[in-house]
DNA sequence: AGCAAAATCCTTATAAATGGTGATTGAACA
DNA sequence: TGTTCAATCACCATTTATAAGGATTTTGCT
């Protein structure tokens, strides 16, 4: 038998902690610590306790659900944070995304779901709610749509372009692409000026944004 | 009154073909502009008649639906690309993704998301089924598990690597932060060892998928 | 056949990044 | 109170990248 998800339960509402608390003390997996009306004392009662996963609101007074899940990875990378969220904000999701936490769940979310959410991110991956998926998509692809239709880069710039972004110098790029260095500076000079970009930076950049080392020509 | 939909359809199961002729041309914003058995003669296809997305599958002979998609993608960058696939095989939906198509859809979808889906992609965002999704954040949280949890960058670090990516060079750094050059110089010396990296292709790298960018301290 | 774009190569100069080594200060922590 | 680590600065040598010109050859397309 496995050992049960000691879980710490955070969230301003009273009525809402308590019905949360309710739905899963009935599951026999799991294990309510502790819970807190606030963020601020989460750290302290971390240190009392030993805790598996910080499920929290996102909406609170002092301290809310995005600075305590940033304190949490800092301070302590091996709890993870599950987040519980009233509205289908889509702000509020990259935020949570970007911010690297391990699940998003809606609060209108069934049992059965919380129950698989933990699981699954005590296992040491990720659960986001369907509505989080298509969010994340969307802002994904949002970023890279104008770019896209309008640069054209050819065969070979995109070819030096990926070995650029591979750490490849442009003495390595030349003698893996049987070509001579003044060629490679020519293409890099090229895909300076149609990216629009300062240095490498701007480059490397453009061909992770574009997913360009994926592409197997 | 908006113009139709011109769609062509490509699938090598003749049945299939027809079947799915049939669920479109009964939807009056659509119009079936042609079919084809397989890709390769796509091409053709398409500098007779206009047309706005290509409906395929992927498992084909000759050329399968992700060389059509390059293909159009390169040659024809207007024309979207729906992906109609039998399995949720989750190295096809990588492979489809990294190609940059505009949708994926199993093929026991509904002529409701069917249409939705077309439309969706007509208004130039992407669609993509709930099963694609869930395998795409997947697969975007795994590479960067064993980093994230290994690699410790200090504040200054993620900092100076923040600007860095930005594009801005050692000097600019150095005014941005008011520190010394040789300062920036040993923090890039740093996260050149820590990142295990060559050059800043390497650094940029890192700091695009970790979503370093994003973070607002 | 003829045009346009892509790919190739060249030189000269300057700016920027990388590699190596060493050293000081202050904050955090046990 | 001693130790670790982050942050700061310095110097020197070398390699790479960037800037700015011009030039020729291949290739794809009509």
């Amino acid at each position: 038998m496995s050992k049960k998800i000691n879980i710490l339960i955070v969230d301003d509402h009273q009525i809402f902690l308590e019905g949360i608390c309710a739905l899963l003390e009935s599951i026999p997996e799991l294990n309510i610590v502790d819970t807190a009306l606030n963020g601020k004392i989460v750290p302290q009662l971390i240190s009392q306790h030993e805790i598996d996963i910080v499920v929290t609101d996102i909406n609170m007074p002092e301290m809310d659900g995005i600075e305590l899940s940033k304190l949490l990875k800092d301070k302590y990378p091996k709890i993870k944070t599950l987040i519980l969220s009233t509205h289908n904000d889509s702000a509020m999701i990259s935020k949570c995304i970007k911010n690297n936490v391990d699940g998003y769940l809606l609060k209108n979310a069934e049992k059965k779901e919380l129950l698989k959410a933990l699981k699954t991110i005590y296992d040491g991956e990720k659960y986001f709610a369907e509505e989080v998926k298509t969010e994340f998509m969307n802002q994904t692809f949002y970023q890279k749509k104008d770019r896209y239709n309008t640069i054209q880069l050819s065969r070979r710039e995109k070819e030096v372009l990926k070995y650029i972004t591979l750490e490849y110098t442009t003495q390595e790029i030349s003698d893996k692409l049987f070509i001579s260095q003044n060629t490679v500076n020519t293409h890099r000079k090229n895909l300076l000026s149609k990216l629009n970009s300062k240095n490498t930076a701007g480059l490397v950049k453009y061909a992770m944004e574009n997913r360009l080392l994926d592409e197997e020509d």
